[in-house]
DNA sequence: CAGATGACAAAAATTGAAATCTGTCAGCTG
DNA sequence: CAGCTGACAGATTTCAATTTTTGTCATCTG
């Protein structure tokens, strides 16, 4: 009963995720929200100022899922180059579950990403943070070489390298056969480009 | 009067390009393309035997006039390092440019080009193929070196991983201030991985 | 009295009837 | 008779009336 008394924040997101796998992005409304929850609409606006505020809190809770389970792999210990290309890897096995698991609330999520850059943004910034720990560290032992260019450079140069394989506009593509030569392809090309001659 | 005399399916497309710039993609009619030309809509059909493959003939129109122009820098004769940083250069200046002078109609072109994809395929196989003879050459001179890879294979991973500089998805972003500077890392990047050690 | 409620105004979405458009084709015209 | 026309059926779009939703707030309740 305690777990489930009090009208949290945590237990709204909860709830808000259910209604926009059930209706989906179109049709979840704040009525609805507050109907899985037992209680009127205004007090889910309490703890979320606009419907828009609770979509993007959502977003972001989603976003920040695929996050945390990449940080424990830039945080490793092999060396740089093994742990960016598992990166990479994982970074795009992630998407492609996701896709693959749940097309519909995937399709859900990509509505939403859509609708709030500043929160894709953020996580953007997450992202290639922990690639640029990597090349920091890649540089510093002398794995990684180019001259004169900043890690925080670097990484954005390789996260945007590697959008065709982790931007959600390229989804569809995801399922095409040749896919995988394809991502190991750009993968080594970028490894070299990164590598100390 | 000849020039204009008889119902061409070059005229056709002429007239349909106009009406589009006028209306948009959304309100270009069939019936307003014959309007313009003088003629009835059936006259059209004549020629195009549905409005989506008038509305595919309009985009490979547009999109062959990209792959012309660049067409010139990949069989030019300076070293292939160079004509690949050209003609990269070129891509994304001719695709800003496009956004740049009238984004309306490119906002236009970009419905068309995500209506057909057959059409962008046909394109990024043209486009790739540019590249694949600059690599190869590349390859031959030894100016390139990644082991084992065929020069399409590499040819379509540098198409790829310069996305986010032609692909009209990422267009809003080509505004924004450090845009050249994240170009030249790419290319840089990329470049450094195809050179040979 | 902290937190929830539900009536309410303004904004947005839905609906369905009317208007327009697509694609065909029998017949017209130069 | 080659090429064009325009009437037509079915599909699609538009538009205005109606319903639903958002966000606020005076009031209620445990």
């Amino acid at each position: 009963m305690a777990t489930t008394d009090a009208l949290t924040p945590e237990r709204i997101l909860e709830a808000t995720e259910e209604v926009l796998r059930r209706h989906g992005p179109a049709k979840a409304t704040v009525v609805d929200v507050a109907r899985a929850l037992g209680v009127s609409h205004g007090s889910v606006y309490r703890h979320f100022r606009t419907k828009t505020a609770l979509r993007e809190a959502v977003t972001q809770r989603w976003l920040d899922r695929t996050s945390t389970s990449l940080s424990g792999i830039a945080a490793g210990a092999e060396p740089p180059e093994t742990r960016l290309r598992r990166w990479l890897a994982e970074l795009f096995a992630a998407k492609r579950r996701k896709v693959g698991g749940d097309p519909e609330l995937f399709a859900t999520y990509m509505v939403l990403v859509g609708e709030s850059s500043a929160v894709v943004n953020r996580h953007r910034a997450d992202l290639t943070g922990q690639l640029a720990r990597i090349i920091h560290e890649g540089l510093e032992r002398g794995d990684f070489a180019p001259a004169g260019a900043a890690p925080e450079v670097l990484a954005r140069a390789v996260f945007d390298a590697t959008g065709r394989f982790h931007d959600p506009a390229y989804a569809r593509e995801w399922a095409g056969p040749g896919i995988e030569a394809e991502f190991t392809a750009l993968v080594d090309l970028v490894l070299r480009g990164l590598r100390a001659p």
